[in-house]
This record gives structure tokens, sequence and C-alpha cells, in this order.
DNA sequence: CGAGTTCTTGACAGTGATCAAGCGACGTGG
DNA sequence: CCACGTCGCTTGATCACTGTCAAGAACTCG
């Protein structure tokens, strides 16, 4: 929730939220083509959205954690046009969207919030292209792993330790890659000292390290 | 412009437009980190944006023509994040964006407008991702083919004629291929007949089967 | 007309995909 | 508690697509 809102405005806005959501592991909090109604706010679990090729071929468009808000891609057709699938039992907020419009014109402070969630995506966007575009395996796996610590840690959690919950198919697929090149890529990662893994488990030895990788300018 | 307004409210709406830019061929409308102030719809021109690693390799993120809305990454952080320059002399009408955002308060379908610009660019996005991530080079031509065409028809222009405003090597940057790639695409879709180029000029012979390579399964 | 840019094409190389096999972890049911 | 089956992960061998390097042609614009 946005920063900076009088106290007696918060029990108005409380007003966006209108009810609470359970989505199980594996489940979908919607898909494709179905009506848009709500936008979620993840209380609680990790979440993937997906879109796919005609024949098949499945595309990860981003992982959704604690307090990241999904489903803005339903509003420019009333209608999804991404899967939302939980990687662990999840909570969302659900927000239906003509509370969040009616509210925002009462609220600058809403409606600025809005307006910069839904820009910090298209950036978040334009980040996975350049990605997808110009990088080497070794380099998106590093930005992978050094967005996903980063992230976590904002959220009290290590700042070199991480459990994916995510298989390395979907790490691939989010960028762009077969699992067999980013296990190897773990791998290579791995017998450099770079990190440690165990499966899920990833601890990050060597910070430093993945930012050169990912970023070899940036001599941090 | 939105539809669905009362005429009254047009003279009000016309508010938005503070003034008029023209943009010469090869400069630039805004940079990366040139502070955010305004919304841009394109009146006349066609412009790419484009962001870039530390090291200097370029993703060109999207092309504009007339009609289309540029700046939306800038109001996450007040700064621009990508650079959106001019591919032949263009002019713009300037949003500033808190014109936008008042009127948008004012007029729910002005506010509903705006908050599906930023959605389909979302969308746009994905599928832009889909296509980094999951396609070979053919497929990746045929589509962006495929899509400048349809959004030049849409304008007017011929339904299988184009003059393209860009180089290979941008055509190449946005679709994650090298110029030479690109090159020899072109090169083998005008051996199979499906196509005629020549420098900037395509024609579009036989657009199914563009849809083919596209998509193998709408065999339409 | 000429310089510079853009485009095409060829030869070769490299990154990551594909195919394949085996291992390890986890969960369920006996 | 253990056996077994499934799913996910790792690793090796080979292949293919696209990248890289290079040269020359075609076009553009001053």
């Amino acid at each position: 929730m946005p920063m900076g809102f009088e106290p007696a405005d918060m029990q108005r806005l409380d007003e966006v939220v209108a009810t609470r959501r359970k989505v199980k592991q594996g489940t979908s909090l919607f898909n494709v083509g179905d009506s848009f109604t709500s936008l979620y706010a993840i209380r609680t679990g990790f979440f993937k959205t997906s879109v796919s090729t005609e024949d098949g071929r499945e595309q990860v468009t981003g992982f959704q954690m604690a307090g990241e808000i999904i489903g803005l891609d339903g509003i420019v057709n009333d209608n999804h046009s991404c899967n939302a699938i939980a990687l662990e039992d999840a909570e969302v907020c659900v927000m239906p969207f003509s509370n969040v419009e009616d509210l925002s014109r009462e609220f600058p402070v809403l409606q600025r919030h809005v307006h910069k969630i839904m820009s910090r995506e298209i950036v978040r966007e334009n980040g996975i292209m350049l990605l997808l575009g110009n990088m080497r395996a070794e380099e998106r796996l590093a930005a992978f792993l050094l967005n996903l610590v980063q992230r976590l840690h904002a959220r009290g959690f290590s700042k070199s330790e991480m459990v994916l919950r995510m298989t390395r198919e979907e790490i691939g697929s989010y960028l762009g890659l077969k699992l067999e090149t980013v296990s190897r890529t773990f791998s290579k990662f791995s017998e450099d000292g770079i990190i440690d893994v165990k499966q899920r488990y990833v601890r990050i030895n060597d910070p430093d390290a993945l930012k050169m990788i990912f970023n070899p300018q940036t001599c941090s």
C-alpha cells in the first residue's frame, strides 16, 4: 500500500479490497481469456505469470511475490491475456478494478500509485526484453539470481540465501533458455565457487562475481 | 483520442495537450535519465524506443507511429528509462502528465483510456517476450512484418506494401537478431516468393504464408 | 559525383538446443 | 518405516541455428 495517506483516509482506502482469496499451489488465479474484473495484491505466496504460443510453447513473463500486483494485463481488453499460477499456497487481496478507479478519482495519491505500478511493470518488461534480446546464458542467470535475492532481501529474507519456488524449466522459460542450459549454468557458477546450489536451495557466495557477469562495466 | 465523449467535454479535454513539438529525424524526444514531465501522442512521424546495457548493447523496445503514446516508462521514477528517437521527421502532442492526472479524475472515460493504454503496452511487451524467448528467426520476422503492415493498414495505408522506416540493425535489435540474420531472412522470404524486398520497400505477396510461419496452427 | 552508410552474401565458429541416460529427492501407499 | 514410482535435476554427446568476420554492392545525401 502506498505511503503518504492521511490516517482518516485509510479507512476509505480499505474499500479497494473486496475480499481475500486463497490459491492452492499449482492452481491458477486467472487464465488467458478469463474476464477481467479485479487486480490482485499478493499477501502471501509466490506466483508465475505466463503466455503461450498457439502451438504450446510457454513464456513465463514474471515471478511475483508478496506485495506485488498482478492482473494489469486484463485492463485493456476486459479479458486476461496471461495465466497466473501459484507456485506455492498463496493468498491475495481481490481489488475490483472499478473500486480502484473510483477511489483513484477521489485520492490523487492512490491514482499516482496505480500509475506508478503500471509504469514499473512496463519498465521491468523493458529490462527483460534487453535480457532476452542481448544477453548470454550466464548473464541471464546472474541477472535473475541478483534480482530475486534483492527482492527477497527487501522482504526481510537473507541477502545471500534463498529457496527457489520454481523449477529449472520455469526459470528457463523466463530467461529464454532450455532447462538443461539453466542446470549447466548453475553447475558452472557452482564450480567457480560463485554460488552453492543444491536443488532449489541457492546460496550466493560472491555477489560481486555475479554482478561482474551481469554487467562487466560496473566493477563494484 | 478516446471515443465516447460528450461534445461539451471535448474542449476541456483539449487541455491535456499543452503544446506541440517537432522532432527532427535522428534526434531524440527524450533519453534515459531525462526528467519525466509529459506523455507524448505522436501526430506524425515514426519513433523507436530503446534501452541499453552498460556496455553499450542496444535493445529496441518498440516502434511507434501516429496515434500511439510514448513516455509511459517515465512515470514510475520521474525519470525516463528509455530513449525515444525519431526515425523520420515527427510531430508530437506534449501532454503534461499532471494535466492527464487532473483531467482523469474529472473524466472517468479519460481515466479508463489512460489505464487501457498502459495495460496495452504491458500486453504488447508480454508478446515480445514470447517472441524473444521462444521463436526462431523466421517466426520473429514474420510476426514483425505482419504486425507492422496491420498497424499501417489501420491507418489507411496498403494492406500489403510498406516502406520500412528502420534499418536492418534496428529490426534485428527489436527482434533479438543480428542485422545479417535479418537480411538473410528477408532474402529467404523473397526467394520463397512470400515477399518482395528492395531495401526499405517490402511487398507481402502471400500473407497466409507469413501467418503459417508465425503460427503453424492457425492455417488461415 | 563521391563519401559514408546500409544492405547483401559467403565462410566459418560458437552458443545453446536437442537427444539421451542416469541420478536424486520427494511423496504416497503398503 | 520402507519400497516404489514420479518428477525434477544433472551431465554427456552431438547438432543446428544464429553470430561473427569479411568483402563487396547498392543506395543516400550532401
